[in-house]
RNA sequence: GGAGAGAUGGGUGAGUGGCUGAAACCAACAGUUUGCUAAACUGUCGUACUCGAAAGGGUACCGGGGGUUCGAAUCCCCCUCUCUCCGCCA
């Protein structure tokens, strides 16, 4: 979340960022936030006076007993009660207004960097780059949903019995194709300096405040019943939340990390024919790269990581754009994202594959994820993360890019993986 | 799942009602000494909010929450987690 101090300090610039991203009145919020604070900081004041006071009595009625006094410390005793009062009244209206306060920053998403393009949707996010040739399909080539029942590699039905709809079951060929690709995807970035880490899929509600899935977007998650426990919606949350609470040496930074995980989402109402069989599922596979850097190298990092998603889609022969999201098309919690795109040459439509974002210290914030400054100050590091990649859309991409009178070829790069170099 | 023990600063660990934001030791950092290294010695060494130009104050925090008390790391209740033993088990 954003910090009081900064929108006390960093006013216009904040509330640029925030118009940028759409957030409806602005100004009042802001204003109210403020004037929220502002009693905070009286309340806090007034409460640790008397605080004082108390604790100064509590002293000397001990030095006097201690001296004997016995009588002087009844009657200070005495004196102590409208104190009492008066503190417990303070401190419960402190407690209320710091909830006030937290809130209120909750309900505030990040900022959108300076040069994130303004806009409203998806219409207004800019082409920044497009890679690779686009294949020309004979008018007989099918779309994925089709090829997978034609070569038997992924049911929905099966999936729809014993889970429901959006969870399929991957089978033979499909189920390897689907090894591979992670394997693929892990040792690349481990060739690319990320380490790998294996995290629990489930995770607490102090995680999903940390990386800014709740409060409030728990229609994405999946709760556990009677356990306070969520089902993870990408590896961003427990990977990142790693470091929750964690003051870092200044020499392990950057921390990169890479991982593979199942990912869970409710995406409860969107759907409809536009996401037909790999485009949206509720269970999906993807290995997620996230990065931790100081303020001053986090968009070099963010230029890296897309360069490193960039190769991976080079890698399997897949073309494919790079689009820098405008702000209204961006996530709650990042202050600049972009999304890498396949074109899947069937249903001739380009799928976003990966979304790699900078949460500058909207994250760290939440997280209480720092650094100390030449062994002093101890400041806020920047998170970011990326998907590397997910799976479903790049294996419909190569269903339909790939498919020919034999079969499907499997790409180069991934047939020491699969162990075959085409479903048929 | 049953029984017991425990959770204190970066680490080990003392502390069972006031003089304890917390001993001691280790680690770390700065300095003195030294031809270099080591050793020795001296000093510094939690976080957040807040007042202050600064120096320096105030408040909170000893797993989390609540309670008793003029006063709680210390007593009581609830929760979480860890360890040991038993049971079960991939």
């Amino acid at each position: 979340m954003l910090r009081i101090v900064d929108i006390k300090t960093d006013k216009e610039k904040i509330i640029k960022g925030l118009k940028k991203k759409r957030v409806a009145d602005v100004d009042a919020q802001i204003a109210h936030l403020l004037q929220m604070d502002e009693d905070r900081r009286s309340t806090q004041l007034e409460s640790d006076a008397t605080l004082n006071e108390l604790n100064t009595i509590s002293k000397q009625i001990g030095t006097l007993l201690k001296n004997g006094q016995k009588e002087a410390a009844e009657q200070a005793k005495t004196q102590i009660g409208d104190l009492k009062n008066k503190s417990k009244m303070l401190q419960d209206k402190l407690k209320t207004v710091e909830a006030d306060v937290l809130q209120a920053l909750y309900n505030l998403p990040n900022t959108a960097h300076e040069t994130v393009p303004e806009g409203v949707g998806a219409d207004d996010n800019k082409v920044m780059l497009e890679k690779g040739s686009i294949p020309s399909l004979p008018d007989s080539a099918l779309p994925h949903w089709e090829l997978i029942e034609k070569y038997n590699i992924i049911d929905f039905e099966l999936g729809n019995k014993i889970s429901g709809a959006g969870f399929p079951v991957y089978k033979g060929k499909g189920a390897k194709l689907q090894r591979a690709l992670i394997n693929f995807f892990l040792d690349e970035a481990a060739k690319a300096g990320f380490d790998e880490v294996q995290t629990p899929i489930v995770v607490n509600s102090d995680s999903g405040y940390g990386t800014g899935q709740l409060p409030d977007k728990e229609g994405q998650m999946y709760g556990i019943v009677d356990s306070n426990l969520f089902l993870i919606p990408t590896a961003e949350v427990p990977i990142t939340n790693l470091y929750r609470d964690v003051i870092v040496k200044e020499e392990d930074l950057p921390i990169r990390n890479v991982g593979y995980t199942p990912c869970f989402r409710r995406e409860a109402g969107s759907w409809g024919a536009h996401v037909r069989g790999l485009n949206r599922l509720h269970q999906f596979d993807k290995v997620e790269i996230v990065q931790i850097t100081k303020a001053e190298n986090s968009y070099g990092a963010l230029e890296e990581m897309c360069a490193y998603v960039e190769s991976l889609l080079e890698k399997l022969e897949l073309p494919f754009r790079k689009l820098l999201l405008c702000g209204g098309d961006m996530g709650f919690t990042s202050a600049m994202t972009y999304d890498m795109e396949v074109y899947s040459a069937a249903q001739k439509k380009w799928l976003e594959v990966s979304s790699v974002s900078n949460f500058e210290t909207y994250q760290a914030n939440r997280l209480k994820l720092r650094y100390k400054e030449d062994g002093k100050k101890i400041t806020l590091l920047h998170t970011l993360n990326g998907s590397a990649l997910a799976l479903p859309r790049i294996v419909a991409a190569i269903l339909e890019n790939n498919q020919n009178e034999h079969g499907i070829n499997v790409p180069k790069v991934l047939q020491k993986y699969t162990g075959f170099d085409r479903i048929d």
